[in-house]
RNA sequence: GCCUCGGUAGCUCAGUUGGAUAGAGCAACUGCCUUCUAAGCAGUAGGUCAUGGGUUCGAAUCCCGUCCGGGGUACCA
């Protein structure tokens, strides 16, 4: 049983026996003592006082003295202001570093026949362009997520819904075909998405000069946009799309498949992948369908015009459409589709749908759509709501070109990461394939690092040309530490010295102690990583771990120590720290390489 | 207007269910490579936690008001 758990029983019973006051458990407060205090972890006694009747200190001291004659592993107590500080044994520490050193899964929860099964849907691109910097901390946090949930003991599905119809494609598709010149990938050399995206910006362009042109002839500028020839095309193929002509679903496909070859590069580079992707071309029928029987329900009403709407003002929502008066349909109706085919398909306890917080009102509502509909988790699927990433420049527009390409931004980050070791004068030694691969890992690693250490929910500032760094509190700082780690292992190995379980040891410096107390709370980081959807736990406990360990690197010799005992030690928690590590950026998508 | 989220060092961000003297990194300045990898370590400087009130032993944290900013509020997606 953790110390924390034990103290707080131990409390419990002192204050019945002291006090005769029966405490409700959640009042007793446990926390780590602070590093400018004598203890490892202080109870908090000034709600005690109420019924205790004394001082802080009387108090705290009887409590005190009740405890270290309970636990054995409370050896001593101080009171400073009402706070009761228990001083922990040597030996529960280093228990705890036995008991972690070399265990697969630790911090891990390991899945059972009661695991939920929770489906998390990220990414969800658009096939009309290719991804840029909001998408990557879409993909970035959605994969992460998955992962901290599997390591809570849930069974977990990664699926992706694809937007690969709507006007917007059709703008791209009719670009294409009027200025495209019959351009490919193949024989452009392109990158299939990035060639779609620059016939999207290509539409953009005519389209707000066919605006203005209008707007000088005297149109007003709603009528300007809504009657400029182009709009006019891309809304007849879309159309034809929906009527199934064949030349026009042909260039669909033929220009969707470019798309798909593009981000599939782009998602194996970010390192991220899906169990089932779904198409919004599959599923907003499906949707449509569902709308309808809603309405043979009367879920939903049906208005004159024939547009259908559900009314969810009794919620304390507003009325809202989910079929236009033509029958086609909305952005929400393709997510209860969507949701129907996954609802069909799995047997889902918790959905999970990592979608920008300017989305936040949509999946309001679609919970109870889906609710109303029937889906047993619809109520409560669970939007994972994170915050806009922000340029020094604003917001970014693709269609405006102000976004930071996702490809392009890797690859740069890579050319950093190549120049800076170069620099340095690292990594000389090694194959140049695994030099390559090194610096992918770093340049990577620091990306990943910068994007999921902020809290999810906020906005977050990326500025392209001073965010990504490779020292201080970075992915690469983090990799660095773990790569001088297992160097020293290396070396360790090389003279034959066996890390042995037994530790034989007669004191702690502080570091030392530090750092056993540090990965005492690994499990707790992934267990409040995962309650809160929040990888920036993992990523903060990393930090925090690695900066002590490098203090304790800094202060202690380790090869060189002629103690046996000591050596042993100090390489099993190096060794230790190394693996945790390794584990907790691994939750982030973020792998470890062996030098750099 | 209404709904919603945010405001912590010059900049980017942490800050455990309310706890002790609010922490990192970057940028600036000072030291430390003959020593297990200096992508490091140690130090200096930098704060009215937007603001005014309230709750209490105790508030960056909870409540109310004000100011500033983001997002939403479409027969767009």
């Amino acid at each position: 049983m953790k110390i924390e758990n034990l103290i707080h029983k131990a409390t419990e019973s002192a204050l019945l026996d002291l006090y005769n006051f029966k405490i409700d458990e959640n009042q007793i407060q446990v926390q780590n003592t602070r590093k400018d205090q004598e203890g490892d972890i202080t109870i908090v006694v000034f709600p005690f006082l109420r019924f205790s009747k004394k001082s802080a200190e009387e108090t705290g001291n009887e409590i005190g003295g009740y405890i270290v004659n309970r636990l054995q592993d409370v050896e001593s107590f101080s009171v400073i202001k009402g706070f009761l500080n228990l001083k922990i044994s040597n030996e529960y520490w280093i228990e705890n570093l036995t008991s972690s050193y070399s265990n697969a899964d630790y911090g891990v929860i390991l899945p059972c026949e009661k695991s939920k099964l929770v489906m998390i849907e990220y990414s969800s691109p658009n096939t009309n362009k290719p991804l840029h910097l909001g998408h990557i901390r879409n993909n970035l946090l959605g994969y992460s997520i998955s992962d901290i949930l599997k390591a809570n003991g849930n069974k977990v599905i990664k699926t992706n819904i694809v937007n690969d119809r709507g006007i917007h494609i059709c703008k791209s598709m009719y670009a294409w075909q009027k200025w495209g010149e019959g351009k490919t990938p193949e024989n452009s050399g392109m990158k299939g998405d990035h060639l779609v995206g620059e016939f999207y910006v290509e539409f953009d362009k005519k389209y707000k000069a066919e605006i203005a042109e209008l707007i000088r002839k005297g149109l007003s500028k709603e009528e300007a946009e809504s009657k400029a020839p182009s709009i006019l095309a891309a809304r007849e193929l879309l159309l034809k799309w929906e009527a199934g002509d064949a030349e026009t679903v042909n260039l669909w496909k033929k220009m969707n498949e470019w798309v798909y070859s593009g981000f599939d590069v782009t998602y194996k580079k970010l390192g991220v992948d899906f169990d089932k992707i779904y198409y919004e071309s599959e599923t907003y029928l499906v949707g449509k369908e569902e709308v309808l029987r809603g309405v043979r329900e009367k879920i939903f009403i049906q208005k004159e015009d024939s547009s259908v709407w559900a009314d969810l003002t009794s919620d304390g929502l507003d009325q809202k459409i989910l079929l236009r008066s033509d029958g086609t349909s909305v952005y929400i109706t393709q997510d209860i589709g969507t949701a129907k085919m996954r609802y069909n398909d799995y047997e889902i306890d918790k959905m999970v749908y990592v979608v920008g917080n300017e989305q936040n009102y949509h999946f309001q509502i679609l919970a109870v759509l889906l609710d109303k509909l029937g889906f047993s988790w619809g109520k409560d699927l669970y939007h994972f709501s994170y915050g806009m990433v922000e340029l020094p420049s604003g917001k970014m527009k693709s269609r405006e070109g102000t976004v930071v390409d996702a490809d392009d931004l890797v690859d740069e980050m890579i050319q950093v990461a190549r120049d800076m070791s170069a620099e340095l004068g690292k990594l000389e030694s090694i194959s140049k394939e695994d030099a390559e691969d090194t610096f992918r890992m770093i340049a990577l690693g620091a990306l990943k690092y910068f994007i999921l250490k902020v809290d999810p929910r906020k906005n977050m500032m990326f500025n392209p040309s001073e965010s990504i760094d490779f020292n201080g509190n970075t992915g690469p700082f983090i990799q660095y530490t773990y790569a001088r780690i297992k160097s020293v292992l290396r070396k360790s190995a090389e003279n034959n010295i066996i890390i042995n379980k037994n530790v034989k040891i007669n004191s702690l410096s502080s570091k030392e102690k530090d750092l056993l107390k540090r990965i005492t709370l690994y499990p707790i980081a992934v267990k409040e990583a995962g309650e809160n959807y929040s990888p920036a736990v993992i990523a903060n406990y990393c930090y925090d771990l690695v900066k002590e360990f490098n203090q304790f690197y800094h202060e202690h010799s380790i090869l060189s120590e002629p103690n046996e005992h000591q050596l042993n030690f100090r390489l099993m928690l190096s060794a230790t720290v190394a693996e945790i590590i390794k584990k907790g950026m691994n939750l982030l998508g973020i792998e470890m390489p062996e030098r750099m």
